[in-house]
Parts: C-alpha cells; sequence; structure tokens
DNA sequence: AGAGTCTTCCAAAGCGCTTTGGTCTTTTTG
DNA sequence: CAAAAAGACCAAAGCGCTTTGGAAGACTCT
C-alpha cells in the first residue's frame, strides 16, 4: 500500500493526502480525518527510503563505532544504550552504529554525513581538543558530546557529568576523616572525564595544603586487572595511601582483591571510594564491604542524549548549550578515619 | 557530485556510467576504467538513499533491541557488538538497532522489514520455539540466529556454542574428582543456552547414577548479587554441594563473595567452574582462586554471525544450516576433589 | 550480400515520497 | 457589490539512483 493507491482509493491526490497525513494545515480537518483513518485502515506506512529521498530526512541517529583488534568496546557503553533507547523507542528513532577503523573515524563521519545515512551524531569519550568534535561541527550535522572536550575556540553542545565536583567532593570527605595521603586509580588520562577527576581531587587536596604526588596516581584502562596491579603498585610503595578514589567499579573489584591479597582490611587500613556509574550488574552496596561511591546513571544520560538529539533533529533546541549533572556522593563502609 | 553530473562530464549516459560502477558486463573495458577513474578523482559516492529506494538494498543488518524500564542489556551485548564491528567495518555494513518495547517486538520486526530498512537481521538470546525466529522466517528476510530455539517444524540458519557440551565435561570432570552432590547456578532457564547447559549437566550426572536436584538448581538474570543469592541459598542447605557449575562470569563473583561470607574456600570447601565468555574487563585468571572455566569467545561469535549475515545478503549462503562451536574446558585452581 | 549476433551505449521509466506553484471556490472587506 | 484574501485542493516536478527496452554499429555466417 503506498501512496498511489491509497491517494487513489479516496479520490484525492498525493499532495493532500501527504499533507493530511504530516499535519500540514492547509487541509480541511475533516478531510484530514478521512485521510488518516483510511490510512489506519489500510496500515499505510510511507515508505522510508522515499521519504529519505525526498526530505533528505532518514529518522535515525548515527554513532561511529570504533573498532579494531585491539580495540574493545567499553561495558558503559552497554548500560548509555539502555538509556538512549529507553528513549529513542517511543521516538520511533533508530540508532545506526558504524563501525570504524579507531584509527581513523574520520574517513566514517565523512561518509555518513555526505551520505545523509544519519539526522545527528553523539560523540563518546571524548579527549581534550578532540578531532570528532571539530569535525562534526564543521560538518555541520546535529550533535551532541557525551561528556567533554576543551581548547576549542568555539562552543558546542554536551550532556556531561561533575567528573571534577565528584571527586572534589571525594577527596575533600577522604582529607576530612585525616587521611593524608591519597592515591587515584584513574581511567585512561587522554579522556576529559579522567583529567576532570584529577582535577577534582587535586583542587581538594590543594585546599588543605596535600598534593597528589606522581607516585600515586595510576592512569589505566579500567578493567579489574588493571584496578589490581594498580592497587598493588600503590600499596607496596614505602608510604603508601590510606585512601585510594578509583574511576571504576570495575577496576575497584582488582583493587578489593590486591587489598586482600597484602593481607591488609578495607576500611581499616585503606579507606576507598569509587565512580559508579550504575551497572545492574555490579552494585557498590553488594561487596564484602560496601563501597563508598561517587554516582551517576549513565543510563539516564543516554536517555538524555538521546532526547536532546531528537529536539535539535526536529529544531527545537538549538546553540552550544553544555550542561553538567551532578554526581551523588554516596558514603557506605568502606571510608573510614585514617589509620593510626 | 551524483550521477547526472558526472556521466554528463563524461560525455556518457548515466546508464552508462552506473552500469560501469557497477560491474556490469555490457561495459567497454576502456570506458569502465574511464568512469572508475574520473568517479574516484571527483570523490563521487553513490546516494545510498537513492540507491534504496531503486534498488531496496541498504547495507544494513538490523538488530531489534529490547528495552523498557525493567530491561537490562546484557553486558555481553557489547562483547559480541565487538566482534559484528570488526567484521562490518571492513566490509562498510552498518548495524541498525530498533529499540523495542520489550513485549512486543513483533512490531518493530514487521516495521523494519516492511519499511525494507535492513538487508538481514540476527535474533539473539533466543529461547524455545521463539517467536521471534518464527517470525522473521514468515516474513522472508535474511537472517541467523545467535543461539539456537526448539521446536519448530522448520530449519533455520543459526551459529551457537556447545552449551550443553561445556557442562557436561565440566560436570563430568567434578564428578571424576568425587564431587556426588553438584549445584548448578544457570541464566535464566527460559532460554535455550541455560536449558542447553543444565541438560548437559544433567546427562554428565546421569551417566555416574547422579541427579540433579531442584534445591541444587537456581536460574537467576546473570549479576553479581544473584550469583551471591542463589550461592547462599544453596550453601546454606543441609546437604551443600561441593561444587558449583555457574553460567556466567559476573555471577561466580557473587558465588565467590558468599563462599567468602559463609567462612568456606575454593576449592577446600567447594569447587567451582564458571562459563567463561571471554570479556576483556574480566578475566577468570584472575579471580583470587583462579576460575575454571567453560570458554567461548562471544566476541568471535559476533563476527561470525557478522559474516554469515552478509554472505546471506549477497546470495553466497542458502539454506538452513546451523552450525555449533566447541567450548573449551579451561581447569584452573578453582576446582579439586570432594571434601572428606 | 543479406541475415543474424555481439558489443556498446542510451533514453526514459520507474522507486514512493515531498514540495512548488498553481487553480478554483468561498469568505471577508472597504 | 466588486476586489481582495483565505481555504481547499491538485498536477507535476523533483530527490538520485537502477533497470528496461531498445538502437546503432561492427562482426560473423551461409
Amino acid at each position: 500500500m503506498n501512496l498511489k493507491q491509497l491517494s487513489h482509493m479516496l479520490a484525492l491526490s498525493q499532495t493532500t493526502v501527504s499533507r493530511a497525513l504530516n499535519g500540514y494545515p492547509e487541509v480541511n480537518e475533516e478531510t484530514r480525518r478521512r485521510v488518516i483513518d483510511a490510512a489506519k485502515r489500510h496500515g499505510y506506512r510511507p515508505n522510508p527510503s522515499a521519504r529519505r529521498l525526498a526530505t533528505g530526512k532518514t529518522g535515525m541517529i548515527g554513532y561511529v563505532l570504533p573498532t579494531g583488534a585491539s580495540v574493545d568496546i567499553d561495558p558503559h557503553f552497554v548500560e548509555f544504550l539502555s538509556g538512549l533507547g529507553d528513549y529513542a523507542r517511543s521516538h520511533e528513532l533508530d540508532l545506526v552504529l558504524s563501525p570504524a577503523d579507531a584509527d581513523d573515524q574520520e574517513t566514517t563521519y565523512r561518509r555518513i554525513v555526505a551520505n545523509r545515512q544519519v539526522d545527528a551524531v553523539y560523540i563518546s569519550s571524548p579527549r581534550p581538543a578532540d578531532r570528532r568534535v571539530a569535525l562534526v561541527n564543521t560538518l555541520g550535522i546535529p550533535f551532541i558530546v557525551h561528556g567533554r572536550s576543551e581548547g576549542f575556540d568555539f562552543d558546542y553542545p554536551f550532556t556531561d557529568i561533575d567528573n571534577e565536583g565528584g571527586f572534589h567532593d571525594a577527596a575533600r570527605l577522604l582529607v576530612q576523616l585525616g587521611h593524608r595521603r591519597l592515591a587515584l586509580i584513574n581511567g585512561d588520562d587522554r579522556e576529559t572525564f579522567a583529567i576532570h577527576r584529577e582535577r577534582g581531587m587535586r583542587r581538594a587536596l590543594a585546599a588543605s595544603g596535600l598534593t597528589l604526588g606522581e607516585r600515586h596516581i595510576c592512569s589505566l584502562t579500567m578493567t579489574e586487572e588493571n584496578g589490581y596491579r594498580a592497587a598493588r603498585r600503590l600499596l607496596e610503595q614505602s608510604e603508601p595511601p590510606t585512601a585510594i578514589a578509583c574511576s571504576s567499579l570495575i577496576m575497584s573489584l582488582g583493587v578489593v582483591r590486591a587489598v586482600r591479597d597484602l593481607g591488609l582490611t578495607i576500611p581499616g587500613d585503606l579507606s576507598l571510594i569509587a565512580h559508579d556509574d550504575v551497572f545492574p550488574w555490579l552494585r557498590p552496596e553488594n561487596f564484602s564491604v560496601p563501597l563508598s561511591t561517587t554516582r551517576s546513571s549513565i543510563r539516564l544520560a543516554g536517555a538524555r542524549v538521546a532526547e536532546r538529539l531528537a529536539a535539535r533533529i526536529s529544531g527545537l533546541e538549538e546553540g552550544a548549550r553544555g550542561e553538567v549533572w551532578p554526581v551523588d556522593l554516596v558514603v557506605r563502609g568502606s571510608v573510614a578515619g585514617a589509620p593510626g
């Protein structure tokens, strides 16, 4: 059932039927009702390929997925996706993932824009002066950055969480509890979120005349194994930290294992706070010692990004407004006063 | 730059240029060379929307993503996706995720097929007599099932791993080590993979005259918390199991925690084998007691599914061939002879 | 030499929608 | 009451590609 057939059986022109269906004002309300009714009854759905060709709109949002033999997709991605899906579903938006060589995403971005394959894109895990952000900005496709980049001579729209504030508050709490030697087990410090977390922590320490020494900071991909390695390295030093802030729940699994291997205890010997993106399958309150966290749901962020993308596509949102969501500090059993 | 312009500047018809580019035989080889050369020089890329409208081919594969407030996307998905991306990237295939209400995926399947939004789809986490499989089968779109369904009067193409064999071998090993009371912590037993694992385990036990009692089997969503709960329930019985097979690494984190909470040890009091889908961020060899596993890379499965989908789209693959990949049994420190 | 056969190329008809630029009534306005 | 404005509808021109159904010329065959 296509437009031609439908308009023929209604004894109307394709123009009128099309306009009736798309809510244009220049059609009689009764006619519109008739058309909508008939369309529903016959299950008419405009062919998206045809509509795309005519309008250039696709009803899809895009994401360039970095891939490669040595590239692992972050498990955070799936939670973000859940949120994105929550919103997209109710708006019949589809998401197209375009796999790209992690070292050459530009080609893919250019392709999907040149081909008009999607109406908007989002960018995640940005780095300072991220080339992707500059690129999509010049390409002129609507976009939202999930996270933040820095060091551009232009503004851009983003949705981020207050990583700096979260880690600032976490560190301040630890200092208030008497800790003087703090350490940070961070994610990949080429990414902005990691830089912000470090910055927040340094700021809190500086407020009490403390610093974060080079020996007290690790920056690694967020796996359990790397959490373990980092913790061992930190705790086997001559002057080990008495408190650690950790960028990921998965890493902190490794931290907990290292602490146990070394015969230490949490929070007796070590206070631990980790960032929690709120995974349904791994909860900080269920750690053997319930884990204190800086918390922010990445799933809600996904839904928000989808919402903003939809708004930008339909022209409801414009400009380069960035929004920063607060991060909760949730205190559980894994923090205590400094030992000694 | 479109076909019209290109053909005009070559002083050829659109027909000829199109055919030259698409490798049709009825064009002079020298002409073809000229055309291809000019196309490359001017960066001509056929507009996919137009091509879609004309041919119906989209160059995309589809996946209907179940969503909903209470629906969590499995972290396995992201690993599968990595593999899919690995293959898709090198073939300029995109993946479109169509979010759907988890309780009404049929509408979405019908939509993407009726609209010709994708060339093929894959289905994951199938259940026995899965309606999605029956649906896409009648809808006539090329598809591959990742996993298996059962109880149809037709065959269908699938790529699965030998869940039954893997858990059979695991259970047999435990029995050979003298264990008599085995338990299974399974995933959602409405899904085929869980049924197969249970079946494999029962078969191994039966071979030694043993059985798997109702009290020795748990079936839950695969989260850390559920692993913990299941393990507590099993181990606090009057006649607790001396060995557990567990369907997921994430769940087994909870099992390990429960064992510790109860003051027991692995493998002294309990032998543990879990299924490992090979996540880069959580490795069984790094558990405090290295975990024995049944192992099969879900990422490789993703790449294989993409490959088969591509083959079916281009007509290279036909028929309902199913393939079952072997599962490795990797023995590490978490298994030992039965206590006592 | 005339009839068939290749080879190579083309004009034009879709694919199914949106949108432009009207036309024909009917209503409002000075 | 004539002129202007508004309302309701339509024919046809795209959007940019693929494909159908030739056509013209070069070659082969009897």
